[in-house]
DNA sequence: CTCGATGCAAACGATTTGCAAAATT
DNA sequence: AATTTTGCAAATCGTTTGCATCGAG
């Protein structure tokens, strides 16, 4: 599959929008962090490389990251928005420590089927879903015993 | 199971908290609505009650519902908070029809077995978790064709 | 009477937008 | 050269908070 640096720019193109060394320097920030940033943090990384570059402007290219397809907008309800990198077309769920903040992308086969078997049960048809599971992980358990 | 107007009033008097006129009206109205209002549509229909009633205190009783335990916030990542009566203690998901906003609960023993699963799966210790299913529901897909 | 509750308006925090200047094609 | 993009600051939006006053117990 595409890497992301191609696709975004084979995007812009299409739009007659710009590759710019802000556009550039924020997709790479994003790749080299590839966990789940919510739009401040990943402007705080950008503003540590180059201090220049504007709020605004990453969050108008984050964005820009969504509507071409090469991340995607998560909400875990904490009052951020988070952006994720999509690797291909795969969906998937979250399990995220509470105490940690980790995030596992996980995906059930058998959790889908369902969940589709649910929503036709009551004569939907589903487009989508969001399913958040939130727990301890091994390691925090471990510390406040 | 206790009704929320009573397990409410006990929870105030538990915490030397009063019983007012706009408290009472505020829960009769959410009761009355008994869907998933947000703050907002909840402070609207009071107003039409009770013009004197003010934004701040929807906020702040809506909150106190939460901590008493009669409601619970729920977030469909639309950008407000909602919240909902609980009935007991019973939880349940949410199957909501994107052109309507129609929200059904649901709860399906099988699915959350296999969450449980999943969590086991990676060390999780499971303490909640969130799941809204987005479709079409009949109706809708009636309208549009 | 004593605190808690209220209404108002100002404050908030994350995100968005208007605008003139700067940079890309 | 034309048009998009940028950085800044001001604007938004839902929600929260400070404060003086009001009212429940």
């Amino acid at each position: 599959m595409k890497p992301p640096e191609k696709a975004f720019s084979e995007y812009l193109a299409s739009r007659n929008l710009k590759m710019t060394p802000q556009r550039r320097l924020i997709l790479e920030t994003f790749i080299q962090a590839d966990g789940h940033l919510s739009s401040e943090e990943l402007y705080t990384q950008v503003k540590s490389k180059d201090p220049s570059v504007g709020q605004a402007t990453v969050y108008r290219t984050l964005k820009l990251f969504a509507d071409s397809g090469i991340a995607e907008a998560v909400d875990f309800g904490d009052g951020l928005l988070r952006y994720e990198l999509r690797y291909g077309q795969d969906h998937h769920d979250h399990l995220i420590c509470d105490e940690c903040g980790r995030n596992i992308e996980i995906v059930d086969p058998d959790i889908e089927r369902l969940q589709e078997e649910l929503a036709r049960r009551y004569d939907f048809v589903l487009r989508r879903h969001k399913m958040y599971l939130f727990g301890l992980c091994k390691e925090c358990r471990g510390k406040n015993q």
